[in-house]
DNA sequence: CGGATTGTTGAGTGGGTTCAATTAAAGTGG
DNA sequence: CCACTTTAATTGAACCCACTCAACAATCCG
């Protein structure tokens, strides 16, 4: 963290040509994080929208809990992931978010995020691109627990994962945390949890995966990718865009 | 049609509050709309954005396909619906999207979009909240096929469809068209037409769905939502929402 | 050290699948 | 207008993936 760029605009390079200007606002976002606790409810369904909020350690999940108690997680976010940037348009959050490990997390208010879409072209860009993507990957979701096995669902969250983090740098040969429980897992895929373990064991003995303390490794990505039939083009990493 | 206020206005009154220009603006839009037959891809993944499509009439989805052939359906797109609206920001596009009835369908380019949206601020506010209810749809659909029965599946789309078809004045006491197969339930809810029949056998033996002709009749739409837990807030067409 | 999560494994069950046959409805062409 | 084909919907039978319930191991933590 200290020294280099923060998650933020690391990610946010991926969406918009950042200029010099651009990024000395978006730093300053990061340094003003606040620490959360695991485990620790941000929003919650039904509030009305107070914070634009911005991970820069840790992680967090959007999720949604059915009347009867099930719960389903319907995102990750990721250090350098935006959340609720357009508060402004809804009156009210339909999910809750909450913090699956200790994370620092900034937080803006309405009028300071008008004044930066306004003020930086650029970075409005950026945050535009965000967006879509956020919505681009709850396409791929609904595809993965809809029409993927539960096995090639399981692959395919960890080379989303993976790539996700290795954009923002949180990756070493193929090695990265996954700092929260199996339960996790088998709320983002609408399994049980006790098919997670399984599925997991599955993984393990067909040598794609090693996980313990937390710890992932993908020994052969390429061979999970093709389980999982993951095609990284949804997540839009691709080299930066021009607007051609 | 005639005579009267075109879906798209209908429905994007519930995002902002429009006045007179912003309209006659949005009007214009609809009377250019071109006819497409059922079953025409109007997008293909991995094409580069051309034109921002606007739904008059009719039915289309977006979808995606895994390289073994299995299809997810993930939006339903109705009339009044905007769709690729921010076609500029992202490279390519990471779905497709077909007609699944007859349809009527206004092409934008990019300029004209741009335009539009940087001399109406209430048509861009009133866009903005079309692609967060888009999203906040794409997490129900995520909770719908991770964690609901199939019964209630089924019946949670239903009551999803009544109301955002309701909302611009395509259902008449409790009654709506359904122009598709059995196969697009299907790929929606991520199980086999096989079993959508079955379920719908059973919705049918219930008394809370009738449909024949692809006409479908809810009889009891609140006993229908208690079986769904549908809520209807996600969708956030409640009254106008002022900035505050 | 005890108490609480978290993960693993077994056994039995069930929701949903596949395969296949049948009926019904909707085009199509001579 | 009717036989022919195609598409859509329904039903039965057998199977299987994933679930629940339950016991147990492992780890963490105060």
């Amino acid at each position: 963290m200290t020294d280099q760029e923060s998650k933020l605009t690391r990610r946010l390079r991926y969406g918009a040509d950042l200029q010099q200007a651009d990024v000395e606002r978006l730093e300053k976002i990061s340094t003003s994080a606040l620490f959360f606790e695991a485990h620790t409810d941000l929003v919650r369904q039904l509030d009305p929208p107070r914070h634009v909020h911005v991970l820069v350690e840790g992680v967090a999940c959007r999720y949604k809990v059915l009347p009867n108690g099930r719960r389903s997680i319907v995102a990750f976010i990721l250090p350098g992931d935006f959340c609720d940037l357009h508060m402004t348009i809804l009156r009210h959050f339909d999910y809750s978010i909450c913090t699956l490990a200790d994370s620092r997390i900034a937080r803006l208010n309405g009028g300071e995020v008008d004044m930066m879409l306004a003020t930086f072209p650029a970075i409005n860009r950026a945050c535009w691109w965000s967006t879509l993507v956020d919505e681009a990957v709850l396409r791929e979701w609904l595809v993965t627990v809809g029409r993927r096995t539960s096995e090639e669902a399981l692959a395919h969250l960890f080379c989303e994962l993976y790539t996700r983090l290795n954009a923002v740098g949180l990756t070493q040969d193929h090695v990265f945390r996954l700092p929260f429980t199996q339960t996790t897992l088998a709320d983002v895929l609408g399994i049980s949890t006790v098919h997670v373990s399984r599925v997991l064991t599955s993984l393990r003995s067909s040598g794609l995966v090693e996980l313990q303390d937390r710890l992932i490794k993908l020994p052969d990505f390429p061979a999970l990718c093709d389980l999982a039939m993951f095609d990284a083009t949804y997540l839009h990493l691709g080299r930066r865009n021009g607007s051609r």
